[in-house]
RNA sequence: GCCCAUGUGGCUCAGGGGUAGAGCACACCCUUGGUAAGGGUGAGGUCGUGAGUUCGAGUCUCACCAUGGGCUCCA
């Protein structure tokens, strides 16, 4: 029997007469790493976390995960979850366990139980855990037949393990499953799992949720448990504050704190924008106006309202039905538009197009209604109605990657300006279910593909997840706390053309059928409004901000100065405020500071002979009293320029 | 839509069978005060909606509505 070589990251190579474990390997590099081994990574970072159990072979490369490493969270969660349905079926021996996966920031396990758990619960589970992880007992996997092991968890009752093992035997035609035990405890599992219990050193349940077995509806409704564990306390700890970060810039909040948008029971996921978020509201869409007539697009406006036929045509309601609204008025039946595009298919369609009018950019800021499930509304990120930043583009398919290009230039140009630096685009192709010639198919994830390559921009590929109608570019935006946020989006649609019939004459007095591309690029102005309060936390850029300038007087003998002042300043169109209550400085500035007023405006005596002010600055910082005129000037810059 | 939780003045919340409270905000008065809350007085609530239990219901029960956490992460 020739000798195994296990190569390890520093390249330095142990060799064994059989193939070792994970720890043996660990022991023979020393008994301390071996007691604090977690898992390890076989053959490259990228792989997937392996048990340290799994016997290794000739070759394989080796990295031992011990706390230090951040991939053991996943062993460490994972073996959590166990210890949390070890513990929720010590308290009540009565609860069937199901499936307990890691997910990103923890791990769940839903339970079938006939005892509601409440929020009390959630302390006394947390706390038998604490329990389980003092006891420390021994982690151990087993291999059992699947016969053997259905046969076990029948006799226990626990009939969704069983059901599950069925299926692999049925499914991946598996003839052996393991088992890991702990204690008296044992759970079917595939593992990666740590040594001991204790070496899980903090956790935290931390909510209740339902849930489907299987995530079907229709099956039996299982109770949820959300937790999360750390390789230590302090972890653990700065896990719970960013929470409490999010919390504080939750847009909800923020809408209410700031004044800038309601809702009301009338009208379930409708906002309501106060004067001062249809301040933001407007400006972005001026915004975005402005960058249309920079790259050749033209605003159009269409109906809100449109005989049910269209969506007959366009696919939708055959396809959409659910999310639409629909009416009747004199025995016809009408549907509120959930998409601009068949509007504009019919714009397309009411003059004859030559290919000198392509491509054909036209936007379209109408108002959408969309009828989303009761239970899936959340803020301003998803409502029922909404307006975006939607446009269509028509193009022969030979500009298709020169209008993907300008898009994707556009889109750079607008989240530069919005300081939205962090963003990954997702390109999904072709799925099994679609239509279409593929030639057509290979042109458009082509044209998505090179328009990417010459602009430079990675782009990760979702092989298969395209539309039925055509492939696609997601834009995710990674806000200031690292949360993804699917804003822009660029869709090829070789359907909606066809069903509309629509047509163009060629150079050669042809008739041809031309592609249309959905594109938008903050996508909803309410959900992104939603998105951008989170990532700025509601300190707003100053072109955004609903109030950009606060003057805060000391005392009555400046109004008349401070009157002056607010004149001149509104007349630069700046929208500014005089805060003229008879309160002091402290209390004004707090109010203002709340508020997250980029500017305030101090004025005493002082200033006011001067014919000055002193600018504080909502971070805080007090510039030096500057004379008003130049003050004027550079907000005045900070306007033209947005900042 | 489904599961669980929540719903008390504009906001944040207390009160849990005997007829409604606080702080902030608001109004008025005093205070003219230099960088995150000066003081006083006052107004403001069919306790989400509807039914039921009870001598009596914010309070208990049920239904509905809305909001929140989930329902995509798969041994």
């Amino acid at each position: 029997m020739g000798s195994v070589r296990i190569f390890l990251p520093d390249n330095s190579v142990k060799e064994f007469d059989h193939e070792p474990t994970v720890l043996e390997v660990a022991e023979s590099i020393g008994s301390r790493l071996a007691k604090d081994t977690l898992g390890a990574l076989v053959n490259g970072p990228g792989s997937e976390v392996v048990d340290l159990r799994i016997r290794l072979k000739d070759g394989d490369r080796l990295k031992i995960l011990t706390a230090k490493d951040e991939e053991s969270l996943e062993v460490i969660r994972h073996s959590a979850a166990h210890v949390m349905a070890q513990a929720v079926q010590e308290i009540w021996p009565e609860v069937k366990v199901t499936i307990g996966p890691v997910i990103d920031n923890g791990f769940y396990y839903d339970f079938d139980s006939p005892h509601h758990f409440t929020p009390e619960d959630l302390s006394k589970i947390e706390k038998k855990m604490e329990e389980l992880l003092r006891r420390n007992d021994e982690v151990t996997r087993e291999l059992w037949s699947a016969e053997q092991a259905i046969e076990t968890f029948e006799s226990m009752g626990e009939a969704f393990k069983a059901e599950i093992i069925r299926d692999l035997v049925r499914d991946e035609g598996v003839s052996e499953v393991s088992i890991y035990r702990q204690g008296q405890w044992f759970d079917l599992c595939r593992g990666p799992h740590v040594q001991r219990i204790g070496q899980i050193k903090a956790v935290k349940v931390m909510s209740l949720a339902g849930a489907y077995w299987r995530g079907d509806e229709t099956k039996a409704q299982l109770q949820r448990v959300y937790a999360t564990a750390f390789n230590d306390k302090k972890d653990l700890d700065e896990y719970l504050h960013n929470l409490e970060e999010a919390k504080k810039r939750d847009h909800r909040k923020l809408g209410k704190d700031l004044n800038l948008f309601v809702f009301h029971p009338l009208s379930p996921g409708g906002p309501f924008f106060t004067p001062k978020g249809t301040v933001i509201y407007n400006q972005l869409q001026s915004f975005i106006r402005e960058k249309y007539r920079e790259y050749g697009y033209e605003e159009v406006i269409t109906p809100q309202l449109f005989d049910v036929d269209l969506y007959h045509q366009s696919g939708h309601y055959e396809n959409y039905r659910e999310n639409m609204y629909f009416t009747q008025i004199d025995e016809r039946d009408f549907s509120f538009k959930p998409m601009n595009c068949p509007g504009h298919c019919v714009l397309y369609g009411a003059d004859k197009k030559s290919y000198r009018d392509l491509p054909w950019r036209v936007a379209d800021f109408g108002r959408l209604h969309r009828h989303e499930r009761s239970g899936v509304m959340h803020g301003l990120t998803r409502v029922r109605t909404f307006c975006q930043d939607d446009a269509h583009i028509f193009c022969r398919s030979d500009q298709l990657q020169g209008e993907i290009e300008q898009f994707m230039t556009m889109l750079r140009d607008v989240y530069q300006k919005l300081n939205m630096l962090d963003y990954k685009v997702y390109l999904s192709t072709r799925p099994e279910q679609r239509m279409g010639e593929e030639r057509v198919w290979d042109q458009a994830e082509q044209a998505l593909e090179q328009a990417l390559k010459a602009l430079g921009i990675d782009c990760q590929i979702n092989p298969g997840d395209g539309a039925f109608y055509g492939p696609k570019l997601d834009i995710m935006f990674v806000d200031a706390l690292k949360r993804p946020w699917q804003l822009g989006t660029l869709q090829c649609d070789f359907n909606m053309p066809e069903a509309f019939k629509l047509a163009y004459v060629s150079e050669e007095n042809k008739e041809e059928r031309p592609v249309m591309l959905h594109r938008a690029i903050l996508g909803s102005l309410e959900r992104f409004i939603g998105v951008y309060l989170e990532h700025t936390a509601g300190h707003l850029p100053i072109w955004l901000s609903p109030v950009q300038v606060k003057i805060l007087n000391l005392t009555d003998r400046q109004n008349e100065y401070c009157a002056e002042l607010l004149q001149s300043l509104l007349d630069a169109g700046v929208r500014a405020e005089w805060d003229d209550r008879r309160e002091k400085l402290g209390f004004k500035i707090r109010q203002a500071q709340l508020e997250k007023v980029p500017y305030m405006l101090i004025v005493g005596d002082k200033e006011m002979e001067e014919k000055r002010v002193t600018v504080r600055l909502r971070s805080a910082e007090n510039k030096e009293a500057v004379e008003f005129a130049d003050f004027l000037e550079d907000i005045k810059q900070d306007l033209l320029l947005r900042r």
